[in-house]
DNA sequence: GAGCACTGC
């Protein structure tokens, strides 16, 4: 067992259990049998869990009296709900749901009826069409008759009783921000009337302001093809006129920089609920905010608190799900505080812990929290734990609802706090026993959305049209565009496309400036799309989701949605992940929309109709836990003691089938033991921030002498595939200096180790990278990242071991980690996966593509044209059966031809 | 001979 600190020890092991034997490579048949009694167990366990489910939907926790009471409150409120309280009973929920159901039927109905209107029906239509009406005045009766239950419509006084300041209120209520899920909770058929009235006609409206008429008819002769929208929905904003008001600019100059502080503090949407706010936490021990970008809630509610007196307690912590988001609001925060950073305000990202013994609100990652939920599995030293941006629906957040929520029942002086920005906020009331809703208005320029008459078929060609008539119709700076498209590729064509377009226009047009922005575009050319848009001019922001939540872009006017983007889903009978263009949800159509107007009014020009975003977007984008590789998750859950993985209070579960998947590979990693627990060397692996096949190929390094070329490897492949530069111009250069470090057929692997060690031999020259084409922040991460691994190496008590000539010990350690991943040649040159056949094939982009080894390892597989196995290795077949006998036989590594391959041919055509 | 959205530990 690897004592890292004595103390500390015992405490995670007060829920933990005890340790057992490591398994230990010697799996025999009686242990295969068990192996799949336990997963039938599991299995049993999930049907009982879902029938469980079931019944305690149907029983409501609430009392009668409590019950009634929410549904007062609920009704009351629905003339303005801002503000103030809301305890959501699940009575409620399902009313609610029903509901939708209804409107869903409806909308069906008049779409057919609007539809076939003039139109001589076949007889089975017109029964079709009846039976559909029956159901729905079926349906329509129920609910009325059960609405006729609730007695209680008492809408006025509650305003009264609950004390809150009226005139306050009214205020905000009067300009309060409609978000667009409100509004289509108010009128639910707000779109679907904008696509009919386009339909017949009545609301055609022609891009471009009427005013410039006559000079947008000057190019109208450019474009053949025009694209016409509708202008359907505004998105409203809201207290914009609230800014700090220029006769206080005065004042605020004589007094100090602190003061002004102060004063900016109370301008925001955020202030007036202050004492409502802290009245609600002190009520309840789970409270769900929800709050507009705008409103100030993270940066307020903790000093709130700390204001009111919880860090007294206990620390105040606030997780979010990005670094720069972490550090720049503690930064702020301890600013408006008129503290140094790192004192009482810190924040904690990886490789950056900027808090010290006096910190008492924290800002950080969501996945650092869940680090320290490792050490301290009861968060003993926090009194607050503010979730923000739960709506992004992060895996790592995901998670921290299981954890926090279990441990909010035995620390009942822990206070929660779930911050959303969208109105699904019941969903999570629902999660957390039904916790009262706490919404606070935000801070927005309303967006007009436009739709486009029909669907378009070239979205990527629609895109560009859209952007050059918005570009000569309107005056050059009012406003930036910004162009959502779903990866580099696109994003280099419609560069093309739009060069060559305005290349016909010489100088009859402003200058139009096209800005590219993805993640893996080098940071010197990122920070093009950050520079002030010269007089005269106008930028065109060409990005990825990058811009949806990631980055913010002053001065855009108008947002152009195609409404596509990449989404990475996996399939947990094959392990394989793949990157697919997929549509988005309705909830980031409206995030791109917001994104225009964040400095003044803005337009959304959507690429689709009103139609298809009614009927063909889901809600909500599906959330990362059911699209991902639970691997790493099961590993870091187990290690919190949490054995009953398909009983976890999950918000939304994954497929069991993903569970079992991780289970399985945990288990063949030696990780866990035969009955499903932590073993020493899944203890050890558990340390590292990696996937878990990384980690167990640094835990088996130790055996192999090489934890040191291990590491760097290790560190090299969790950067991903950013490492090597190609742009579309230089690509054979490109491909050129990547080959000088595959000389000799060493694999990709080695090839990675020694790209990292002839970096670290120019002494981490940026001239170096720029020579080979290799991206400076890839390898400043890689280098990031190496550094905290052998950090933690001395933790699990590795030696750190050099052996850097050697490569069978270094190939047998990565084949200690990944021989799962292990494939061999097959006579028409693509491979055949060992352990569950299937065929898969080297990517082109691997040192050994014009090889073919006869036998390799892989680091992982990715579907794009076909199925291709990224990081390749070669591998001889003995190494299996030696290293991983409980896994693989004889017979699965006997060669069943003698015949030997031919090298280098038959490769797919 | 092919293309890799975005985070995070």
């Amino acid at each position: 067992m690897v004592v890292k600190d004595e103390e500390d020890d015992r405490r995670v092991r007060r829920r933990i259990s005890q340790d057992q034997d490591d398994s230990d490579n010697s799996e025999s048949e009686e242990e295969i049998l068990r192996d799949q009694r336990e997963r039938e167990e599991l299995e049993r366990h999930i049907r009982e869990r879902d029938a469980a489910g079931t019944r305690k939907l149907a029983e409501p926790k609430l009392t009668r009296k409590e019950e009634e009471e929410a549904i007062r409150r609920a009704d009351a409120l629905e003339q303005d709900d801002i503000g103030s309280l809301r305890k959501v009973s699940r009575r409620e929920y399902l009313k609610k749901r029903e509901q939708k159901k209804l409107e869903e039927l409806r909308d069906d109905l008049e779409d057919e009826q609007y539809l076939f209107e003039g139109v001589k029906l076949t007889e089975a239509e017109e029964r079709e069409l009846r039976y559909k009406k029956e159901i729905y005045e079926l349906v329509k009766k129920r609910s009325e008759d059960t609405g006729d239950m609730d007695e209680y419509r008492i809408p006025d006084a509650y305003d009264l009783e609950g004390g809150v300041n009226q005139e306050k209120r009214f205020s905000v209520a009067s300009q309060r921000y409609r978000d667009p899920d409100a509004a289509e909770k108010m009128n639910p058929f707000a779109e679907q009337e904008a696509w009919e009235e386009h339909q017949i006609g009545k609301a055609n409206l022609k891009f471009g302001s009427k005013d410039r008429k006559s000079r947008s008819d000057d190019y109208q002769f450019v474009f053949e093809d025009q694209i016409e929208f509708i202008k359907a929905a505004v998105m409203d904003g809201v207290n914009v006129d609230q800014e700090p008001s220029t006769d206080s600019i005065e004042k605020t100059m004589a007094k100090s920089a602190f003061e002004k502080l102060q004063e900016d503090r109370k301008t925001l949407p955020m202030y007036p609920y202050r004492d409502d706010l802290l009245q609600a936490v002190n009520d309840h021990q789970v409270l769900v905010i929800v709050g507009e970008t705008g409103s100030g809630k993270t940066t307020q509610i903790p000093q709130y608190l700390h204001e009111a007196g919880y860090s007294k307690r206990g620390k105040i912590g606030c997780t979010q799900p990005r670094r720069v988001a972490a550090m720049s609001v503690a930064a702020r925060v301890s600013q408006e505080m008129g503290v140094k950073l790192g004192h009482e305000v810190g924040y904690s990202i990886r490789f950056e812990d900027c808090t010290s013994e006096k910190t008492i609100l924290k800002y950080m990652t969501d996945g650092m929290l869940l680090r320290e939920f490792l050490g301290e599995p009861d968060l003993a030293s926090y009194s607050v734990i503010m979730v923000d941006e739960a709506h992004e629906r992060t895996l790592s957040t995901d998670i921290l609802f299981g954890l926090v929520k279990d441990i909010s029942r035995f620390r009942p002086d822990l206070k929660l706090l779930i911050s959303s920005a969208t109105l699904d906020a019941e969903k999570f009331s629902d999660y957390f026993d039904c916790a009262p809703i706490f919404k606070i208005p935000g801070r927005r320029f309303p967006v007009e959305i436009h739709y486009t008459k029909a669907p378009e078929a070239d979205y990527l060609d629609a895109a560009v049209v859209t952007a050059l008539q918005i570009h000569v119709t309107q005056p050059p700076g009012d406003g930036d565009i910004l162009i959502f498209l779903t990866g580099q590729e696109e994003i280099e064509t419609a560069e093309e496309i739009i060069k060559h377009r305005i290349k016909g226009l010489g100088t009859k047009i402003a200058e139009l400036i096209i800005c590219p922005i993805y993640a893996n575009l080098p940071t010197e050319l990122q920070a093009k799309i950050f520079e002030p848009t010269p007089e005269g001019a106008r930028k065109v922001v060409l990005a990825t989701n990058i811009a949806e939540t990631s980055l913010t872009i002053d001065g855009i006017k108008y947002v152009i949605d195609p409404g596509f983007s990449k989404m990475k889903s996996y399939n947990p009978r094959t392990g394989m992940e793949s990157l697919l263009v997929a549509p988005i949800s309705k909830a980031s159509a409206n995030q791109r929309a917001g994104r225009s107007g964040r400095t003044g009014p803005g337009k959304c020009f959507r690429l689709y109709t009103a139609y298809n975003y009614m009927n063909d977007l889901e809600d909500n984008t599906v959330p990362e836990i059911q699209r991902t590789n639970l691997a790493n998750v099961v590993l870091s859950l187990k290690s919190l003691g949490i054995h009953d993985l398909l009983n976890f209070d999950f918000m939304d579960p994954p497929p069991a089938e993903a569970l079992l998947k991780a289970l399985e590979l945990l288990f063949a990693l030696s990780a866990l033991n035969k009955l499903g627990e932590l073993t020493k060397a899944g203890r050890r692996m558990a340390e590292f921030p990696l996937d878990p096949m990384l980690s167990k190929m640094i835990v088996a390094s130790d055996k192999y002498k090489c934890s040191d070329e291990i590491i760097s490897i290790a560190a090299m492949l969790s950067v991903g595939n950013s490492i090597f530069y190609r742009p579309k111009d230089k690509q054979v250069h490109a491909d050129n200096a990547r080959m000088n470090f595959h000389v000799g057929n060493v694999g990709d692997h080695i090839a990675l180790l020694k790209v990292y060690s002839s970096w670290r031999e120019t002494n981490f020259s940026t001239q170096w990278c720029y020579e080979n084409y290799i991206q400076v922040r890839s390898m400043k991460r890689a280098r990031d990242i190496r550094d905290q691994l052998e950090g933690l190496l001395e933790r699990v008590e590795i030696e750190l071991t050099s052996n850097d000539n050697d490569y069978e010990a270094i190939k047998k350690a990565i084949t200690s980690g990944f021989f799962p991943h292990s494939a061999k040649l097959q006579k028409n040159g693509s491979y055949r996966t060992i352990k569950h056949p299937q065929t898969v094939n080297v990517h082109p982009s691997s040192g050994l593509a014009q090889v073919l080894p006869r036998w390799v390892v892989y680091h992982e597989l990715v579907l794009t044209t076909k199925e291709y196995m990224r990081q390749v290795t070669e591998l001889k077949p003995d190494w299996l059966v030696e290293i991983a006998p409980h896994y693989y036989q004889l017979k699965d590594v006997e060669d069943s031809s003698s015949k030997k391959m031919p090298r280098g041919t038959g490769r797919a055509s």
